[in-house]
DNA sequence: GCAGTATTGAATAATTTATTCCGCCTTGGC
DNA sequence: GCCAAGGCGGAATAAATTATTCAATACTGC
């Protein structure tokens, strides 16, 4: 299942040769099962030696890891298809599909992040998160959701959280940064001038950098100390962003998470459920 | 699936060393993936040859033949068990732990998103958005990252969708709605004072109300013209913060996606991928 | 006890997969 | 425009895995 979205997602930065094999493999996935790594070639119209450093290239350890994952996606989507529509062999409304639908989407994309990022470079954020007092957030637009939701997550956490909608004053709070602050920058493409503008400055001054991005090599996460992604690649544009979004707030809870279990809050708990009740108060 | 029921089907007619391969294989199915021909001969303590032949014996074409179809049955029964019940009491990293917990938890939280909301509210929902061309937003706190995201949706449909985190200042914006105007009211506990203000304001002026609150009766869902619920109810206090802002964002997308199909927005897509193009350019 | 048959594993052949190496092309600097 | 650096793809080759052969042994029925 997560197999066949990674490559999806993946498709942008592909070489000729590597998207006719990642397009021959998300036609006939179904088919991989009975190919050796030879006739795949063939059928690409490539070498049998391409094919292998393809699946290398996309992290298996070599063909045979390649095909065993793509038949495991075929597998689990087959059956969970199955499984669903056999509760209700009749038609649903159109609403119930959609929710369904949204739902299947989601599951998987979520499920892919454990894949796609190493434990390592989650273990790494979250330390970096918990020993520092001071971060700034940065993201705009679609990300900028994020951002705030992170932004409200630290503070909960007894950080000081700092994001502005506004780039130049992003850039004049990255000045009250040190080196012991952190810079979390979130962007679907990695690519935002404004957010590479602060990672250069913050590289200067030598204050650790995060990003949170999608799937892919891009300007930002080559600048980041620590690169998390979120998986991506839905055929349908707006879903995609949803769910790149969702993938990324995602990844940000698990910090969270993360370090709520890693600091001991009890009092911070205590404090933030005070203050909630005095704004909820009627 | 079959696979394994055929192997335990045979053991009677095995001999001792098939039957040793067999019982290895039915108790170790998951192992197998990893195994080659030889590693499986050395585990059970036979010779490469042998396993071979037991692959053949049972009607498969060789050892990797069999191996898929292992593979196939573990990977199977894994997921219909995992769509069942969620018990895997093995020993797995503390990060995979938390986030399988999450995702288990968002799962079942978002699933009964259309237990508690009535198809219908859906639908009057997105009606009720469809028709409209001015949106006033408003949700302070934890839903205030809801309404943003909501903000940004209703944006890229072409809706003029007003919020302000000032709670004077959405006041303010309220006096520019009118009866075809509608007012999205978003809290967690439904009691905060500022969107009641809102929503007394909107009664008076018979513009429509829709609320997005927890599911329990409360003050705003009381007032409001349709009301949609999200799940709330996780022992956990900061995984339940987490699990409502994500069944209300789970809500708000479902009436974007809805809102999507309804309208035929081919240019608008067209013009916001243009927008987001000019965002994103480096 | 003996012929016939089945089972096993060592050796070997065949196949499949992985790596190396080389030529080609692109890219970026001068 | 030229050259160096680096990535890409494929032919050749090495390594590995898998399949077959064959001989030894054990077992079965007579």
């Amino acid at each position: 299942m997560v197999c066949l979205l990674k490559i999806r997602g993946m498709l942008e930065q592909m070489s000729i040769i590597e998207r006719k094999l990642a397009d021959f493999i998300l036609d006939n996935a179904h088919l991989l099962r009975d190919y050796s790594s030879q006739q795949l070639a063939d059928a690409v119209g490539t070498s049998q030696s391409s094919v292998v450093k393809f699946c290398q290239k996309l992290g298996y350890k070599g063909y045979p890891d390649l095909k065993l994952a793509v038949n495991e996606a075929v597998i689990t989507a087959s059956t969970l298809q199955r499984s669903d529509s056999h509760e209700q062999g009749q038609q649903q409304s159109d609403i119930k599909t959609l929710v369904e639908q949204l739902q299947f989407s989601l599951h998987s994309h979520l499920r892919g992040i454990l894949e796609i990022n190493d434990e390592k470079a989650l273990r790494d954020a979250s330390d970096c998160l918990l020993q520092t007092d001071k971060v700034l957030i940065a993201g705009f637009g679609q990300s900028g959701i994020v951002a705030h939701d992170m932004q409200f997550r630290l503070l909960q956490l007894g950080k000081l959280a700092l994001l502005h909608t506004d780039p130049a004053i992003a850039l004049q709070l990255a000045s009250t940064l040190d080196q012991h602050s952190v810079l979390l920058l979130i962007s679907e493409s990695g690519q935002n001038a404004d957010l590479l503008k602060l990672a250069r400055f913050a590289r200067q001054r030598q204050i650790r950098i995060i990003s949170l991005t999608s799937f892919k090599t891009n300007a930002l996460s080559l600048a980041a100390d620590i690169a998390l992604y979120a998986l991506s690649g839905d055929e349908n544009v707006r879903l995609n962003a949803l769910l790149v979004q969702l993938a990324q707030q995602h990844l940000c809870h698990i910090l969270y998470l993360l370090l709520c279990q890693r600091q001991n809050n009890d009092h911070l708990l205590e404090e933030s459920s005070k203050l909630l009740d005095l704004l909820e108060q009627q």
